[in-house]
DNA sequence: AAGATATGTTACTTTTTGGTAACAACAAAA
DNA sequence: TTTTGTTGTTACCAAAAAGTAACATATCTT
C-alpha cells in the first residue's frame, strides 16, 4: 500500500474515461467507478466530493469547441475555412466515443458543469460566426442558421450512428454514408454562403 | 375492488404516458409505473410481460413518421410539399414532449421495438424521398442528403431545447429562434432543390 | 522518536429497484 | 352449487446503488 494521492486520482479519472467511452456518462456511478478503478468509494468522495465533482473534473479539456482555436485553420479563403471547420468537427465526433457520449449525455442531463460548457461554447461559436460574417459579407443570422443546421445534424447523426446503421437510406455508421453527407454539406454551402 | 382488466391496462399505459412526458423513457421502471398508476407491479408483469412489452405497447401509434400519410399534404407544388413536411415535423416535435422523449431515448437505448420503429420509418422516408425525386427531377442522394440534414438537426435541436435555451445564439426554446431556423431552412431549400 | 495528518481498507447501513410467493375475492362455466 | 380461472392485494426476497463509520497504515513535521 503505497500512498500517492495524485496516482489514485489519475486512476479514478482514467476509470471514468473507460466507463464513459464504453457505456456513457449515464453509467458513471460510485460503485462502477470504484470497481473499474480498484479504488475504494470513500476515496472518490474524499477527493472529488461527489460524482458531480468527479465528472466536472473529467470534463475539463474534453469538449471540441472549447479547445478549438481559429488559428489552427487555414485563414485564406472563407469558404475553405468554413468547410474545414465542419470537416474537423465531423472527424472528431466520428473518432471519439467519449465526445459522442458527452453530446448524448447533454441531451438528457442537467449536470451543472454542462451549463459552463455550453456558455463557453457559445462564446467560441460567436467568435467563429463573427469571423465568417466579416469575411464573407453574409448576415449573422444566415451564417448562424446554416452553422446550426449543419452542426446539429452532424451531432445527431454521430450519436445515432452508435445504435443505428441507416438514416434516410444513408449509411451513417460507415465512411460511405458520411462521404455522401459531406458532399451534401459542401453543395449546400456552395449554394448558400 | 371491481374487476376490469381493460381499465387497469389503460391506467397503466396512461401512467407510462405521464412518466414519459415528464421524465422520459429512462424513468419508466416497474416501481415508478406501479406507483404512478396505483396498480400493483405484479399486474403489470401479468398483462404486459415486462417493461419491454409495456413500452412496446405504449409506442404503438406514437411515432410521427409512422402515422404520416402523404395524402394529408397538398400535392400540387413539390417545393410547397417539401416545406410543408418539415414544418409539420417541427410543429409536432415542438408540441409533443412524449415525441421528444422518444427521439432522445432512441439515441441511447437498444430497445427491440425501436428497431421496428426505425425500419418502418425508413420505408416511409423512402417513399417520401422517392415522391419528391419524381416530381422535382433531383437525384435521390441530393434529396436524401438535404432531408437528412434538416430532420436530423430539427430532432437534435428540439431535444436539446428541453435543457438548453440557446444554440449558436439561436433561441431554440422559443418561437423566435424557430422562426429564424425556418427562414434558414426555406432559404436553403430554395437554393438547393 | 512522537504526534498529527493524509491516505487507504473493511465492513456496515440505507434506499431503490426488480422480481415473486401466497393468498383473497370475484365471475363465469360445470 | 361447486369448480375453475381471472383479477387483485399484501407482504416478502434479492440485488444493486449510494453513502458512512471505524479502523489501520503510511508520511511528514517538530
Amino acid at each position: 500500500m503505497t500512498k500517492d494521492r495524485d496516482l489514485t486520482e489519475r486512476r479514478i479519472l482514467d476509470a471514468v474515461g473507460r466507463i464513459v467511452e464504453c457505456e456513457g456518462f449515464e453509467a458513471v456511478g460510485i460503485n462502477a467507478v470504484a470497481a473499474e478503478s480498484g479504488v475504494s468509494k470513500i476515496l472518490i468522495y474524499r477527493y472529488f466530493g461527489s460524482i458531480e465533482g468527479l465528472l466536472s473534473k473529467y470534463l475539463e479539456d474534453k469538449d471540441f469547441w472549447l479547445n478549438f482555436d481559429i488559428a489552427d485553420l487555414p485563414q485564406g479563403d472563407v469558404k475553405m475555412f468554413s468547410k474545414q471547420i465542419f470537416r474537423t468537427y465531423i472527424t472528431m465526433l466520428r473518432n471519439s466515443p467519449a465526445l459522442r457520449k458527452l453530446y448524448r449525455w447533454e441531451l438528457s442531463s442537467k449536470h451543472p458543469s454542462i451549463n459552463d460548457l455550453r456558455q463557453r461554447r457559445e462564446e467560441t461559436a460567436l467568435k467563429i460566426i463573427g469571423f465568417v460574417c466579416d469575411r464573407s459579407g453574409e448576415s449573422f443570422d444566415r451564417v448562424a442558421g446554416i452553422s446550426t443546421l449543419i452542426t446539429a445534424s452532424v451531432s445527431y447523426l454521430c450519436i445515432l450512428g452508435e445504435n443505428c446503421g441507416v438514416y434516410n437510406s444513408l449509411q451513417i455508421d460507415s465512411d460511405a454514408g458520411w462521404e455522401k453527407l459531406l458532399e451534401t454539406i459542401d453543395f449546400m454551402m456552395a449554394k448558400s454562403l
